[in-house]
DNA sequence: TATTCGCTGTCACCTGCGTGACAGCCACCG
DNA sequence: CGGTGGCTGTCACGCAGGTGACAGCGAATA
């Protein structure tokens, strides 16, 4: 961290336009980063639930997934995607004890980490932070519902269609070609898209194909596209258009 | 509130047992108090989510449901089973942007309130608060995290005795004759019950059945008693005990 | 004493979707 | 090159559980 100038203004960049943040002083990112070391996971690399019990993590670069196994069946739910900026399980961070979530790197990550009291002990001397921390975990508990919401009183299309456009970038609302992107999503596998609605990949594959078969999506490239956001919107509402054009369907 | 005060001791006594205000000094409820007016809601009432918008609330006395509504369908999830002490719907307190939840009494409740910006203001005001506050969220925020990994992760037979495994007072363990007692739970009828696991009455009615025939579970006068914990456990477990006992199935 | 109401207990029907399985495709590597 | 591994695209099967429907029952109301 300290060795290396580049990374720690690069750091600052990203924890600066982050949500937890952003529009503090300088001189509190200043305060607290030295406290911290530099970590990296690899893509694909799982690690166990019990490191939050030691460890705080920041995330800086790359994407993580927070998922929960039953190690029954087998299955699993991503409970959280988390980009740069984000802070990784900020639920251990508010009260001490086992929290049983298994973290998930979807790129190679770059993180930055505290022993996780430190973390505590520095949000008690800056209560100043939780102007941007309660707002956060508002945002994360709303995160939490909605998935709740979604699995109990929605079907796995119109879960898939809420994801979708959930993550719809709402600024620069197209990209080019009048295509709206996805910024967390836009390249992630079905396993993964059926791990965030709570479903199996080839169930998440007959809708995407459904979808991109009436041009409602592209997948011109790599990354996928929503073409028409209206008639997403309807599927998400539980309501199958019944205007069901470019049916090149047999 | 000024003008009562029996209820304003009652208020005290509740709140300081509460996770939200035990172990504050006397005076920062005293200082808090005063702000607050006395609300009822009838048993049954269904209010409106925009209330939220306006005042913040906290629980006194009887239990809340707070809910979700999937229009097109009429389906309904409980995301909260609120008791004395609660608070209600912090999250817009942390954040403000529309809750689309709906509050139900499931008992003549008593409250207090007070417009929200005043509780806002309160907390930033009492630094000191945060010590329970951050906790009492992480707590709510793992709530709901179950709630959506149960949805995610079992089906509704292992949901519901996760539901009642979760409620027995983890405290005194028996309440007589050896049974396990359920706090918030004991008398809710099978809708209630259907509606905090995400199913429906009927499902939930035959799950009960199930159990109640193999004396897992007692129904004596009203209140229903869990005899067996830890045969629930196994079906918490999604393990459908092989040993079906006491089998009066034909 | 009859009447309504809210809740329980059950059933038969049907469907959404999870499961297993397999073929095709592309990229990477020896 | 050919082989291996990860991902997509599809299909047939089976069942958990949601839906509608109805009878019974106890408590409250008239």
């Amino acid at each position: 961290m300290k060795g290396d100038p580049v990374y720690y203004k690069h750091c600052k960049d990203v924890l600066s336009r982050s949500p937890l943040f952003a529009g503090l002083a300088d001189a509190i990112l200043d305060d607290m980063l030295p406290l911290f070391r530099r970590d990296t996971w690899r893509r694909g690399v799982q690690l166990s639930p019990a490191i939050f019990q030691e460890r705080f993590f920041l995330l800086i670069e790359g994407r993580l997934e927070i998922m929960r196994i039953n190690p029954q069946t087998g299955r699993s739910i991503t409970l959280f995607l988390l980009g740069p900026g984000d802070g990784v399980d900020v639920v251990t961070l508010l009260n001490t004890c086992p929290h049983e979530v298994v973290p998930v790197a979807i790129d190679d990550v770059s993180l930055i980490s505290v022993p996780i009291q430190d973390a505590r002990d520095w949000i008690n001397r800056h209560p100043e932070f939780n102007r941007n921390f309660l707002p956060y975990l508002g945002e994360q508990m709303r995160k939490m519902e909605d998935l709740a919401t979604d699995l109990a009183l929605h079907d796995t299309m119109a879960r898939l269609a809420r994801l979708i456009l959930r993550h719809v970038k709402p600024d620069h609302p197209q990209s080019h070609q009048g295509n709206y992107h996805l910024n967390l999503l836009h390249d992630l596998h079905d396993e993964s898209l059926a791990r965030m609605v709570g479903s199996v990949r080839q169930v998440v594959n007959r809708h995407l194909q459904h979808w991109r078969k009436r041009g409602i999506l592209h997948k011109q490239k790599f990354p996928t596209e929503v073409a028409e956001l209206e008639t997403l919107q309807a599927y998400a509402e539980d309501v199958t258009p019944r205007v069901e054009k470019n049916s090149k369907v047999s």
